[in-house]
RNA sequence: GUCCCUGUAGUUCAAUGGAUAGAACGAGAGCCUUCUAAGCUCUAGAUCUAGGUUCGAUUCCUAGCAGGGACACCA
């Protein structure tokens, strides 16, 4: 939309003589003007000065020229800086009939369309904990998800478990050692994690001793033996229906799920035939390696000393077969940056051993805590449970505050809501490469640069048409009547919505979007701060509802990538 | 030791090489006899250091310092 009106102003740009690819920015200042033409790569070419430049392009500009193109209202320099007015009646007709046509549709694209995508996550490890870590990375994906299907892309989502790797040896081992016929909690999946941490901080403590016995209990996991596999089985439940749960409760849908069990036997045959094929080697101590250091990416092992497999073993084969089940033309697969030179190498790897696929890794940042990281060995991690809990208790409490009359099950249903925004929120407010400090306070605070601060727009504007009692149907709307200057902001920033969108796909950046809903949610509020919109006489009423109504229209489907739903009073 | 990422207000974060470096929280001062004060005004407050490239550097390059991460039997 945004996009329109530059092409327009391009236009007459050059018509009055530019050539060239004609960049356009955004002045510092409204009172500046609305979009900004810099001269300075045309004053290198015509050895003036810019500002000399603008001034000339400035005198160029005749009444036929706003004629021709109604969106442009005047124009005026600013020393290097030919700046343009637009016309709010005139932007306000493209914006709010192409929002009110396309509705939530809005600022989809169709750059995907004919292409299949793969996206992998949030693949859980079983036996271990579910922390805000593994949130962050469901937050991201589901939106990612949004995204490219936002942008016509055919994709599917599928989940790698890890449920056969040395975590779950280590677990296993601590079930037997410290918990045999122990019945456990009501919460197994989470005790496991507490199992896993408790085992692992005894394993770095007395590694020589137990190092044989971890060893020998890998290798019977691996062989299926009856002697553990039983244990396997049962917790291993324990763990899937636990991530099933809050995969079901943070809105994820993959149509499949691999487990790393189902998929490592293969991994081994690949290691032998890559052995065969000479793109594996014999390393020190009998391992079996993939020398990638012609590439400056080390050496990469594929199978221990013991002869058990490591994670890039099962990789191997997961890469087979969900190209085999799944016929993309790209994978992608979401896991922490830390992972980031591991996947270099399984990529690597793969190309070596004659895979042709486009796979690309996205890697978001880790979230710490204010004090330091976050560690299962420390004992310090933030479990999601818990965190969800915490925030739905704060939540109660403002709402009951504020709402001392609502039923019970009004205001249950309300912080449900508002606690998922709150969670999904904090995760993608920030770059999502970045490592972020999560503050519970700060999670906990609803004032500001949070899910509540947008959703209160929503609600704000759902409650002007209730006290309008105007139906949300196409209003006939004068377009002239919208002349104030927070009503213009309002509907630049509108515009802006379809870049903004693909901005956060190509930059695998959720936080792109986040800050998008803030930015529009402030924005209104300085319009609904400065203006009457309901208390108007009816003309310029209508005009106004129809402006808040596509304000609504466009928070809600930008709260919809992030997966966030809205609500209708808070 | 090698490689990757990051250094911006007290704190958490923004800023395709461009105009006066933006927000939010926190601090201080205000605004509900007008549509939801989870809101809105106003004030104070920052680019790690030293060089370089450029008309112009938070952004690019080099070096240093600081933090994080990864570097074959961990996941």
């Amino acid at each position: 939309m945004m996009q329109h009106v530059h092409d327009k102003i391009a236009d007459l740009l050059r018509d009055i003589g530019v050539e060239g690819e004609i960049q356009l920015t955004v002045p510092p200042n409204p009172e500046l003007g609305d979009v900004a033409f810099a001269c300075f790569n045309l004053s290198k070419q015509l050895q003036k000065s810019p500002a000399a430049v603008a001034q000339d392009l400035m005198n160029k500009l005749e009444a036929h020229h706003f004629e021709r193109y109604p969106l442009v209202q005047d124009a005026a320099t600013a020393g290097p800086y030919l700046n343009f007015f637009i016309k709010t009646s005139e932007l306000a007709k493209l914006v709010l009939t192409g929002i009110a046509e396309q509705g939530e549709a809005y600022g989809h694209t169709a750059v995907g369309a004919g292409k299949k995508v793969l996206i992998e996550y949030p693949s859980e490890n079983t036996h271990k904990e579910f922390h805000i870590g593994h949130l962050r990375n469901v937050c991201i994906g589901n939106t990612l998800v949004q995204l490219y299907r936002a942008s016509g892309y055919d994709l599917t989502a599928i989940n790698y478990i890890n449920d056969f790797g040395a975590h779950v040896v280590k677990c296993l081992w601590g079930l037997r050692k410290f918990h045999a016929g122990v019945e456990p909690p009501a919460n197994p999946q989470r005790w496991l994690g507490v199992v896993y941490a408790e085992a692992s901080k005894y394993i770095k403590e007395h590694e020589v001793e137990v190092k044989p016995e971890l060893d020998e209990l890998q290798k019977k996991l691996e062989a299926r033996d009856p002697e553990i596999w039983p244990l396997f089985e049962t917790t291993r439940a324990w763990s899937l229906e636990g991530f099933k749960k809050i995969d079901t409760e943070l809105g994820i849908s993959y149509t499949r799920i691999f487990l790393e069990s189902e998929v490592k036997d293969r991994g081994q045959q690949l290691v032998d035939e890559l052995l065969q094929k000479g793109v594996a080697t014999v390393g020190e101590k009998g391992a079996i390696i993939i020398d990638l250091t012609p590439y400056d990416l080390d050496i990469a092992m594929v199978r221990k000393s013991t002869g058990a497999g490591v994670y890039l073993t099962s990789d191997l084969a997961l890469a087979e077969k969900k190209f085999q089940e799944f016929p993309v033309d790209e994978s992608i697969n979401i896991t922490g940056i830390e992972q980031n030179f591991y996947f270099k190498q399984l990529f690597k790897a793969l190309e070596l051993s004659g895979f042709q696929k486009k796979m690309t890794h996205i890697g978001y940042g880790l979230v710490n805590r204010p004090d330091g990281k976050m560690s299962s060995r420390l004992g310090n991690v933030i479990l999601y449970d818990e965190l969800r809990d915490e925030i739905a208790h704060r939540l109660w409490e403002a709402s009951a505050a504020r709402h001392a009359d609502w039923p019970q099950e009004k205001l249950t249903a309300l912080v449900k809501t508002l606690t998922l925004s709150v969670l999904k929120f904090s995760m993608q407010q920030h770059e999502a490469a970045k490592n972020i400090t999560f503050d519970l306070e700060q999670a906990t605070n609803f004032e500001g640069y949070s899910a509540p601060y947008v959703l209160y727009v929503v609600a704000r504007i759902n409650s002007l048409f209730k006290k309008a009692g105007h139906g949300r149907g196409l209003m006939v709307v004068d377009y002239d009547l919208l002349i104030e200057k927070e009503e213009k902001q309002l509907l630049l920033v509108l515009a802006d919505f379809p870049t903004v969108l693909q901005k956060a796909l190509n930059h695998h950046n959720p936080a792109v979007i986040s800050k998008y809903s803030f930015d529009l949610a402030k924005t209104f509020n300085d319009w609904y701060a400065n203006q009457l919109i309901v208390d108007v006489e009816a003309e310029l009423q209508s005009a106004r509802l129809a402006l808040a109504s596509a304000a609504q229209t466009v928070l809600t489907a930008a709260l919809g990538l992030l997966t966030i739903t809205t609500v209708d009073e808070m």
